[in-house]
RNA sequence: UGGGUUAUGGUGUAACGGUAGCACUACAGAUUUUGGUUCUGUCUGUCUAGGUUCGAAUCCUAGUAACCCAACCA
């Protein structure tokens, strides 16, 4: 039936470019600005770019916005590129707006030549007053009517550093009075005596967004040209540069970028986060950069599942993060070693089991038998946790209780008999018996239990730091809150347990493993484990239904 | 007192004049040595008002709501 996945709209269009003979090949481009580290956002736009020309034929170019050097350093490119090849794609070309600034200039003095551009020498607060309101035509700036001879006279004493910062700019000559704000003569370059992270000291004059983006489309040949919403009225711009520069025409299309639940996206609140130690950097396994979901444990192929998932779309849109946390469960289910760890215990002590030590196999991964197994030491005193024990349980407890029976995962059924408790009455052990019978594989017993529990043996158990996180911020629409966006910050999105209790195959985990703690979520090692400490990081929870119903009562 | 963009269940996204579908969530059940996984089933939707048509989410008209545009940022 529904053999065939639908098209969003941007395939749609390529589709029909492509039947109409438009275009030999697709190309596109992913441009990044050098001056923070890429998140769940700009992934979407990755895997749009380099998607749609892996599915019709291609390629993609990696070219960095860099048109700024105030705010851009290589710190930011060499992030940008390995979050791109973690991701999984690969660039056709590595290339920077900076490589076009000689045509870039080239280009501007052209349109001086036509009439079309013009050096102004008002200030800035000149200009915006020029500009109007959206309601009210803007006016022409004293400077608009100079001769070409005068306008490439000034523009070459620009670039050879005549002016201070801000004391000319070069303007596209097109209408003050335009609806469209972009088109009321618009900047096309600026002084700023800048150290460039490429080009050093080479040019005291840059060009603007505008007059750099879609001429570095034109040069590149970038037949479909992606970008989100809040540009559509620079299309107009867009195509003005390419129609009289009469240059290859590039095209741009829009889609509505993608807002996730109970976080933040923009570059300028995840830098306050970091800069007001909110967090503990760009990759604080909390924060919804691309470096810190990596971190976190997350699979490239749960972000591409994510992003192929949710989309694409030109309507607003928040998307809920448990959406991401199903794919990132999804695959992980499928990978990760199944290891137990107990994180708040509660001694056992098995009466009637001889004081020696058995080695019980227990597989790796049920969802895969092929991942092998691993040896589990058994003995007389073991810990459980606390919760898997209630003195007085609810219906439908199947854990552990006086008198009844639970099975302890990949070894044998006990019994709890004797329950010992503390001066103030806290439970701190319980006396349980063993079914011999009953052991994992080979049980005799023909006895049913409804609960299996995880458990370690104590004097086997090696010592782990856990790192549970949770949503950074306590509302859904963080951006729609009222007040500061901190104010809503989770005091509680990092709890620390320093030491609790793992099963000792633990003790030879590396960075690249996968983990189900059995009962207990998904974990990897963190990064911060050094030289023997074992740090690992909760990736994300289990779904866990018993605790629903439980909150429920 | 301008211009632009968008409106489909709780969320995201399809349906291109012909049965409103898919995924997540929620709920109910089956299986289970993880209250995990897997499997089955159920609930909830076309912004409003008119119109065209045998038939409208889709076409027309008029509204309504949300978002974007007045950085020498991108």
């Amino acid at each position: 039936m529904s053999d065939e996945k639908s098209l969003n709209f941007l395939e749609e269009i390529i589709e029909a470019d492509l039947a109409a003979g438009k275009y030999q090949q697709i190309i596109t481009r992913f441009p990044p600005e050098p001056n923070g580290y890429l998140h769940m956002g700009h992934a979407t736009s990755i895997c749009l770019n380099f998607g749609l020309t892996k599915k019709y034929g291609g390629y993609t170019n990696l070219r960095f916005d860099d048109t700024n050097p105030v705010t851009e350093d290589t710190e930011y490119v060499e992030s940008i590129k390995a979050d791109i090849k973690w991701l999984g794609f690969e660039w056709k070309h590595e290339l920077y707006a900076s490589d076009y600034f000689e045509t870039l200039y080239e280009f501007a003095v052209q349109l001086i030549k036509k009439g079309l551009a013009y050096v102004d020498d008002s200030t800035s607060e000149e200009i915006a007053e020029q500009k109007g309101t959206p309601t009210q035509p803007g006016t022409n700036s004293p400077y608009r009517n100079r001769s070409i001879e005068e306008n490439l006279l000034l523009f070459a004493d620009m670039r050879a550093g005549k002016y201070k910062d801000g004391e000319k700019v070069l303007r596209a000559k097109i209408d003050m009075a335009h609806p469209n704000m972009l088109m009321r003569d618009p900047l096309m370059y600026r002084i700023k005596h800048a150290h460039h992270h490429r080009t050093g000291n080479k040019w005291c004059i840059y060009p603007m967004y505008d007059f750099a983006h879609g001429q570095s489309d034109s040069i590149e040949k970038i037949t479909h040209s992606i970008c989100t919403l809040e540009f559509v009225p620079h299309r107009e711009l867009y195509d003005w540069f390419i129609e009289k520069l009469e240059i290859y025409p590039s095209h741009q299309y829009e889609f509505a970028r993608r807002n996730l639940s109970y976080t933040v996206m923009s570059k300028r609140k995840l830098l306050q986060l970091v800069n007001e130690k909110y967090v503990a950097g760009w990759d604080d396994p909390r924060m919804p950069t691309i470096s810190a979901m990596r971190r976190r444990g997350y699979l490239p192929e749960s972000i591409r599942d994510f992003c192929d998932g949710i989309g694409v779309a030109k309507r607003e849109n928040l998307v809920d993060i448990g959406l991401l946390e199903f794919y990132v469960r999804e695959r992980l289910n499928k990978v990760a070693l199944r290891r137990m760890v107990v994180f708040d215990p509660l001694k056992i002590t098995i009466t009637n089991y001889p004081d020696t030590v058995e080695w019980l196999e227990s597989e790796n991964n049920p969802e895969d038998a092929s991942a092998g197994s691993r040896t589990i030491p058994f003995s007389k005193e073991i810990y459980i946790e606390k919760e898997d024990f209630m003195e007085q349980p609810p219906k439908k407890y199947f854990r552990l209780a006086p008198g009844q029976m639970v099975r302890l995962k990949s070894a044998y059924i006990i019994q709890c008999n004797e329950v010992i408790k503390d001066s103030e009455g806290n439970v701190v052990e319980l006396k349980c018996t063993y079914i011999p019978e009953s052991k994992s594989g080979n049980d005799t017993s023909g006895i049913h239990v409804k609960g299996t529990l995880h458990w370690v043996s104590i004097q086997h158990a090696i010592p782990i730091e856990v790192r549970l996180y949770d949503r950074l911020f306590n509302v859904e629409n963080v951006d729609a809150a009222e007040g500061d966006f901190k104010d809503y910050y989770n005091p509680n999105s990092l709890e620390v347990i320093p030491k609790v209790f793992a099963e000792p195959s633990l003790q030879n985990a590396t960075l690249n493993e996968r983990f189900q703690f059995i009962r207990k979520g998904y974990f990897c090692l963190d990064i911060d484990a050094q030289n023997g400490s074992l740090i690992f990081n909760r990736t994300v929870g289990l779904k866990d239904t018993w605790a629903k119903e439980m909150k429920k009562a």
